[in-house]
DNA sequence: ATACTAGTGACACCCGGTGCCAAACGGAAG
DNA sequence: CTTCCGTTTGGCACCGGGTGTCACTAGTAT
């Protein structure tokens, strides 16, 4: 440690009250962390932005992060980690969501509805979020490791589709459902990184009505909508 | 080298005919290659599957098929390609086939033609083929890995499609298509790899029915079919 | 002061992967 | 048979990500 430009976010904040306990979330105990995961993995996103994922070696981001390359691995199992929020809270939500859904509506629209709530961000985020996608869409080894991290994803929403239609989440119809969903999100997400100006939530929906008008076999030919 | 039990595959087994010029195709020159890809793959899948993948090192994988270390990473670039065949060749099956395509059938039906057709292997391979689905779907740095070798896969069903909308291969259609053709496949796939007696093709035929009824917003709140 | 404890970081090590280069091999030419 | 040439091999050193171990640091509580 010992470095220099680091900010250890809280702690060192408030020099107003002195060494006496103050009344919040239980006092800690033990020696104080050296930093916290969003400190990290805004460091680390910022130097892959700049000199790319390869490039960017973890001992690179430990420097700049002023910690021990022992305890790096304590904060983000691997470095795949990094660009990674807390997707884990995200998906309770959509649980939740489902749980409470009306069970009248269809099935694909309470899908629709879940999978666009999932993917709303509060505008002031919305920069960040897309560099974080930016990198997991286009560094291959992101990319790789982010489907380990969609299973998750997919698994919440198959164990919905599974209740909904009275099968396991296991049986053919909700592992396929998921994954069409889950295709239908990286189709919009990919078109939202390449122009700047879309609204990532309405290309997901966009993405369901495609979906929905190819699925269904029409007269047309060519496969497109009247 | 110089290891024991090897067997050089080609070379060592036909003592029949001495150093007499064969008009097979083009005479080697040069020194002659220690294995071959096949072999290679062969006796790695089987000791992923005797002992796991991770447990698997490569130094235990050229101990095996008695090569060096280096002469490994020249047949396969990666640990991860070992239970992959020649993926290359039966992409440039699938895209003959979509070249060949009756343009006044319906899209979606050429889709899940062509991708039937993709996913048929000869009876004998297929316990083989399992075994490696087995451990792309089921390893995780397997898993992960295989998702840049489908990126390629799903450029051809863009390409198809983009070509037959009109569009580009880059737009959100196509590239919400063929992510959701791979859902599809792979769906179809879990649930091969689960049920011994199952048909695969039937699988993947079901998968597209399964989307097609999903995918239209039926009057039936449940999202079943009628 | 002392004890306790959460957290840190140095070290050695494993494994996958790469650059480099000398040596092995095998055919073809002299 | 020897020499030359082209391909392939495989040893070696090295890099980067990730882990097990352990002594140490820096806080709180008594």
């Amino acid at each position: 440690m010992g470095d220099s430009t680091r900010q250890p976010s809280q702690r060192s904040e408030a020099p107003v009250s002195p060494p006496v306990q103050r009344n919040g979330p239980a006092q800690r105990i033990g020696r104080a962390p050296a930093t916290t995961h969003g400190e990290l993995s805004h460091i680390a996103i910022t130097l892959f932005l700049e000199r790319g994922f390869d490039r960017t070696t973890v001992d690179d981001i430990v420097a700049a992060a002023g910690i021990g390359r022992r305890t790096f691995f304590r904060y983000f199992p691997s470095k795949n980690d990094l660009p990674w929020g807390d997707f884990e809270s995200l998906l309770a939500q959509m649980r939740a969501h489902f749980a409470t859904a009306d069970p009248h509506r269809p099935l694909i629209e309470v899908l629709r509805q879940a999978i666009i709530e999932f993917n709303r961000f509060p505008e002031e985020e919305l920069p960040h979020h897309r560099n974080r996608m930016r990198l997991l869409l286009n560094v291959p080894s992101l990319t790789a490791y982010s489907t380990l991290r969609y299973a998750d994803w997919r698994r919440v929403i198959a164990e919905f589709v599974a209740e909904r239609r009275g099968e396991l989440s296991e049986d053919l119809a909700p592992q396929t459902i998921a994954w069409a969903c889950l295709g239908l999100c990286l189709g919009a997400y990919e078109q939202w990184l390449v122009h700047d100006d879309a609204d990532l939530l309405a290309l997901i929906d966009d993405a369901f009505g495609t979906a929905e008008a190819v699925f269904t076999v029409a007269d047309d030919p060519a496969g497109v909508r009247p």
